[in-house]
RNA sequence: GGGCGCUUAGCUCAGCGGUUAGAGCGUUCGGUUUACACCCGAAAGGUCGUCCGUUCGAAUCGGACAGUGCCCACCA
């Protein structure tokens, strides 16, 4: 059969075949009761909403090497997919999309807006689970996962009853974060801080029954409307008189107290403040320890209320500017002055945050985050119940926020979520908190019963994942089997909101931790360093780019640059580096198929070369003996694959890819197969034969090696090899091994020998400017006895690689290095016959500088050496080390002096100057 | 206000106590070698941000400074 192999690799054509394979053939399906020590891994489930981002590319890619990594060695392998509800998130996206057709969602009422949220779920949500499968994610697609599934819902409801039962769980009425703009509570995680330059306006409030005036400096002058107090501290002698007196409200005219208390900062502003319980946090607290009034002056969406006065009805921001314009006219406004601070946005819609006083559900931490802390704290290798998180600098954040965690607000006004399982008789407001519909109030047995119309926080939810996905409560075999989980891959921006409380409900709900690694991936930035963002426009949209590039180009290029600890900054330069070893792999198999057709044109039969069996039996020898060469890959691959199964389990993936990519094209397409060609078209079949079973046997290795970071290309060239009956796919095969057959420390060294001569051969070529095609003779001598019988043996491929007519060995005393051009290490010499004028000018130059080196070298080593401090602290090792590698310095540089010297003393004659 | 990173070749980054500091891209030079120009061969290019310290030895550890980025934080 001819191949018919595209010249240039083409991912466009290769990739949907085999991702409707792995998906059709479920390939990937997990079984509990396999056998093998267990690999499992839930997918942090991307929101609904969402389809896939850059981020996602790079985690999925993670999880996707290690998982087919696994796998390939043998582990019972889990990789769950699944998706979040994502609560604010899908609500905001379908309450805009009903708007653009006309529907107004609060009209539509809650069930119905519902159904249309499902409705939209079915036809555009879920795209990223598509997209998963298009980029040929190694998944479990039987258990896919949704958070707001019936299960899920059954084990939210489970949870929360629990918690409210153990008294985790409490309704309160707080100073909450407030989003105009969502409607809703958000978590204290849910706001995010930002600098923005602002001012401090000066205000004086008359001080009732004199004349005094008392200034209080703000921020917020529109929430004055709600002042019940102001405040100064109580040993501050400014105001000392006043304390006691009242205040008369500017605006409001109303009387309040002037009090005293200890939160005043004397140095800030005027020293004193206006007190407003109902709209800042502090003022809140200060107002229960006085008992204020608390007065909110604000409807949901941040309009001023009845409350205002002659305010009510205007957006904050302008009721703002228009308090500022009627203090000034009644002259009460001291002075405004610049001030920066950090105000609160909401993470969604980045709307400020308005601080308000409401009642919420409420989840309390401290008592949860204990174990929590213990187990990430008292981390051990393979210490059951512990936890290591990677980075280290990750570890420390997780700590110092769970030793500083507060309570968490859990409930939020929306529809789109699961509802909290609490009801409240309209008699006497009595709660009822149960995991099915309650026909009574559990206090006075009421019939009258209203649901909590509120929903849990999404990650109240997502923080079951762990355990909710494999059938918890109930204990089936997936969660004896897979939980806790091995691994957790996530973005570090989510180690708070998610990792922490998988954590804690881990531990609380099962008795175990959810996983026992947790790997923090970096985030993708953009080239400015910014986190990438749609809304901004400066994300790379990963589906386009795996398009033109090939997903496999794009995992590899990620991989590559996927350091721990540092973020990724993704270039076009990249990807296409990436690209090109796609290419180059396809075309070292466009090279392995021309000889496959040319070897079953001379009746061979290709089963007898190349079947898994003869391939799993490599390296072969000629005569008793691996040719140098594929003893020398083999040992590569061996070396190769102890680099990536060592960092991969470090997660170090950058190092990995690189260990491959210098593998695959450094050593087998630079080195071997230059070196093989002419042995695989040997009229000595049988030597031919050898030559071919090795390079299928290293190519099917390498193959298997790559696949984890590059699966559709591997796939589909794995598939052209030729295959014993039932092989289904590369990816339930073995990765290579570092067999103790192909550990080779003396063709490692021979070969880098070779290397290194040949080097030489072609620096000297370079520098000459020689024809490449122009075949020269050049002569060779060494005083190691091993280098001149691998050179003696090996002397076709030298010379095929430095282009020579012949190379001549001659013994060390009847080197001539006068004539042509020679490069000398300790070890050998090797002289380019060449006659021609050699510019004397340029050979000095290069031999100056050379031996300058050398020099610089050779004197700080003589300096240490000589250093008896040195010579005493320093291990026998590194001693001995500079010694030996002093000592070939020195040799190599005497060499070149004398050369120099030669080349003076005849200068005039060869420059011809 | 606290905390954490980063600063190494023109660019993007590895390396994080030991012998002349690496890669990819870019640059220069030379190549139509029948797998690949998404290629092959060769080369140039760095006082590892600055200063001080620890050490026999520092790009690597500690401190200060300067740039730069991020996270956390209820000083109005």
């Amino acid at each position: 059969m001819a191949r018919e192999i595209a010249k240039a690799y083409e991912p466009q054509q290769i990739e949907p075949r085999w991702a409707e394979f792995w998906v059709k053939e479920a390939l990937f399906k997990a079984d509990p009761n396999a056998p093998g020590p267990v690999f499992s891994i839930v997918i942090p489930p991307p929101n609904v909403t969402g389809s896939l981002h850059i981020g996602h590319m790079l985690e999925h890619t993670e999880i996707d090497i290690l998982t087919r990594w696994h796998r390939m060695r043998g582990y019972n392998t889990l990789y769950l997919p699944g998706m979040d509800h994502a609560g604010i998130s899908t609500q905001r996206v379908v309450v805009k999309y009903l708007a653009d057709q006309g529907i107004n969602y609060q009209k539509l009422g809650r069930e119905e807006f519902e159904k249309h949220v499902w409705k939209w779920k079915e036809e555009a949500g879920g795209q990223i689970i598509e997209q998963m499968k298009g980029i040929g994610e190694s998944c479990d697609w039987s258990r896919e996962r949704f958070t707001l599934s019936p299960e899920m819902s059954r084990n939210v409801r489970e949870v929360f009853v629990r918690l409210y039962e153990e008294g985790l769980i409490y309704r309160a009425t707080r100073l909450v974060n407030w989003c105009p703009d969502c409607l809703t509570v958000l978590s204290d995680l849910e706001v995010v801080h930002e600098e923005r330059q602002g001012h401090l306006w000066h205000i004086k409030y008359p001080v009732v029954g004199t004349k005094e005036f008392l200034t209080v400096a703000t921020t917020r002058p529109e929430t004055m409307l709600g002042d019940t107090a102001v405040a100064v501290h109580p040993e501050d002698e400014r105001y000392k008189h006043l304390v006691g007196k009242k205040a008369l409200l500017p605006l409001m005219n109303r009387e309040i107290p002037i009090i005293a208390d200890e939160i005043v900062d004397r140095e800030f502003g005027t020293g004193a403040v206006k007190i407003t319980p109902a709209h800042d946090p502090n003022d809140f607290e200060t107002g229960k320890r006085h008992k204020l009034a608390e007065i909110d002056v604000m409807t949901d969406d941040a309009h001023m209320n009845a409350n205002a006065g002659a305010y009510a009805g205007m957006d904050r921001f302008e009721a703002r500017k228009k308090i500022v314009e009627d203090l000034k006219t009644q002259g009460l406004l001291a002075k405004i002055t610049d001030h920066t601070n950090a105000i609160g946005l909401c993470e969604r819609s980045k709307t400020v945050v308005e601080p308000r006083i409401s009642t919420q559900w409420f989840c309390k931490m401290k008592d949860l985050a204990a174990p929590a802390i213990k187990a990430v704290e008292e981390y051990k290798p393979g210490k059951e119940g512990t936890i290591l998180i990677i980075p280290e600098n990750r570890r420390t954040e997780y700590l110092n926020w769970m030793h500083n965690i507060r309570d968490w607000t859990i409930s939020r006004q929306l529809w789109w979520g699961h509802r909290i399982p609490a009801w409240y008789c309209k008699e006497n407001k009595h709660i009822t908190v149960a995991r099915e519909t309650p026909a009574k109030c559990a206090t006075c047995g009421s019939a009258n019963l209203e649901q909590d119309p509120d929903v849990l926080d999404t990650w109240f939810s997502s923080q079951l994942w762990p355990f909710s996905t494999l059938g918890w409560p109930e204990k089936t075999q997936d969660f004896k089997t897979y939980y806790p989980t091995t691994l957790m891959i996530n973005g570090y921006d989510i180690l708070f909101f998610w990792v922490a409380r998988m954590i804690m409900m881990g531990i609380h709900f099962t008795g175990k931790v959810p996983f026992r690694t947790v790997y923090l991936h970096s985030l993708v930035r953009t080239g400015s360093g910014e986190k990438m963002s749609k809304s901004k426009g400066t994300g790379l949209d990963p589906v386009a780019l795996n398009q033109q590039y090939g997903t496999d180009a794009m995992r590899f290029c990620l991989a590559s640059m996927a350091a721990p600890g540092t973020d990724i900054i993704l270039s076009d330069d990249k990807l296409a580096s990436a690209r090109n070893f796609a290419n180059k792999i396809w075309n070292a198999a466009r090279f392995l198929f021309v000889n496959l057709d040319k070897f079953e044109q001379t009746g061979a039969k290709l089963e007898e070369l190349a079947s898994p069996e003869v391939r799993a039996r490599a390296p072969y020898a000629v005569d008793g003996k691996v040719p140098l060469v594929d003893a020398w890959l083999f040992a590569r691959l061996a070396a190769t694959v102890e680099m990536v199964n060592d960092a991969l389990a470090n997660y170090r993936f950058h190092e990995a890819a690189q260990s491959v990519y210098q593998f695959f094209w450094g050593d087998f397409c630079d080195w071997y197969i230059e070196w093989v060609k002419p042995e695989l078209q040997s009229v000595d079949r049988e030597r031919a034969t050898v030559a071919w079973k090795n390079l299928s046997a290293a190519f099917d290795a390498a193959l298997r090696l790559l696949h984890p970071f590059m699966p559709f290309l591997t796939e589909e060239l794995w598939h052209q090899l030729p295959q014993a009956t039932g092989a289904k796919s590369i990816a339930l095969g073995h990765f290579p091994e570092a067999d103790a057959r192909w550990k080779n420390p003396d063709a490692l060294r021979d070969v880098a020998q070779i290397q290194e001569i040949v080097g030489a051969l072609r620096n000297i070529r370079a520098d000459l400017k020689l024809d490449p095609k122009k075949k020269v003779a050049a002569e060779f001598a060494t005083s190691e006895t091993a280098t001149g019988r691998v050179i003696q043996t090996n002397q076709e491929a030298l010379e095929r690689f430095a282009i020579l007519s012949e190379l001549r060995i001659v013994p060390r005393e009847q080197f001539d290095a006068k004539n042509g051009v020679v490069r000398s290490t300790a070890t050998f010499d090797v002289r380019l016959m060449y006659s021609e004028a050699v510019d004397a000018n340029v050979e000095r130059t290069r031999l100056k500088k050379e031996i300058e080196g050398l020099q610089k070298a050779i004197s700080s080593k003589e300096k240490q050496l000589g250093d008896e401090t040195f010579r005493s602290r320093a291990p026998e090792k590194i001693i001995k080390g500079l010694e030996a590698t002093l000592a070939q310095q020195k040799i190599e540089q005497d060499k070149l002096l004398k050369r120099l010297r030669d080349l003076d003393g005849g200068s005039s004659q060869a420059a011809g100057t």
